[in-house]
DNA sequence: CTAAGTGCAAAAAGTTTGCATTCCG
DNA sequence: CGGAATGCAAACTTTTTGCACTTAG
């Protein structure tokens, strides 16, 4: 990972606590230094069992609280793709932002980045007179590895 | 309305149906009917409000279950906009597709719709190896009237 | 008749929260 | 010290399901 990146978010996370009166506790930095060495689009429950291999006493209200945390200060971002279950990533960088293909067979998600989208995002907005604060592409299918997975056990992608 | 769009769905209802064996109960017929002349988005409560008005007795799970049952014939889409709930709405006509900007003061929800997106969205696709079976494109700000509601109110919106 | 459909209530599944206790600053 | 933070368990919210009863075909 970016390590000059994740800098930048740590500065970020302790500014905002500072700002906040908030306080580091070993749970929040284990947590936290957890999170930010893990893989992208992580569950609540997947970073809790992480967590907890160093120290099994942290409780899941805690990471839960520690990522809302994170997610309010700008640090990460929640999402949710539709199987019910909440995950978090590390936020862009300043001016960048990507969107996310999600395979409904083996559950992968994988980024991508396209400025084009984004202006006719906020030509669509200006046409309406809307705000945008945030948006949401995701394209929901089947990745390359899954189609010629099925490829190969014979099935048929189109009916 | 639309009245030949809703014919259409109807019979496509009628096909899906026949073909599965499924029946065409009293409930079903209220529910069908009373969705079909809702306005876009509604809920499961909210449906179920209107069809108690005329029949008390019809229980949340029929409603559900219908729902379901629209939404799997491809009458009906399902989506969530990230307040909890899961909304239902008409499916579009055979190559359209529209898309939803989602005002988070007034939970308004703006339908839109740009060729364009689509296009962009099979080339990242392709560019991936991907197959798309659907996407969300979803924009969440402050729409028009409450940008405007909330000058008067002398409010700022950027800060 | 008999398999599908209904209504109710209970089960799931995840997210939030209240509270007594612990611990940063 | 005093307010934040934690861990636990209970509360919530919405969706989903099991089951005995009803009904369409």
């Amino acid at each position: 990972m970016d390590e000059a990146k994740t800098e930048r978010l740590r500065e970020a996370l302790a500014d905002y606590m500072a700002k906040k009166g908030l306080r580091s506790t070993e749970q929040r930095r284990l947590i936290v230094d957890t999170f930010f060495s893990s893989p992208a689009h992580i569950t609540i429950e997947e970073l809790l069992a992480i967590v907890r291999a160093s120290d099994p006493r942290v409780g899941y209200a805690t990471v839960y609280r520690t990522l809302k945390l994170l997610a309010e200060s700008g640090i990460a971002h929640e999402r949710r793709f539709g199987d019910g279950l909440t995950r978090y990533e590390l936020a862009d960088e300043e001016d960048e932002h990507h969107d996310h293909l999600i395979c409904l067979e083996c559950k992968g998600i994988i980024e991508f980045e396209d400025p084009r989208l984004e202006e006719i995002e906020q030509e669509i907005a200006a046409r309406h007179g809307f705000e945008v604060q945030w948006h949401k592409h995701e394209l929901y299918g089947t990745c390359a590895s899954c189609v010629s997975k099925r490829r190969r056990k014979g099935k048929n992608g189109k009916k």
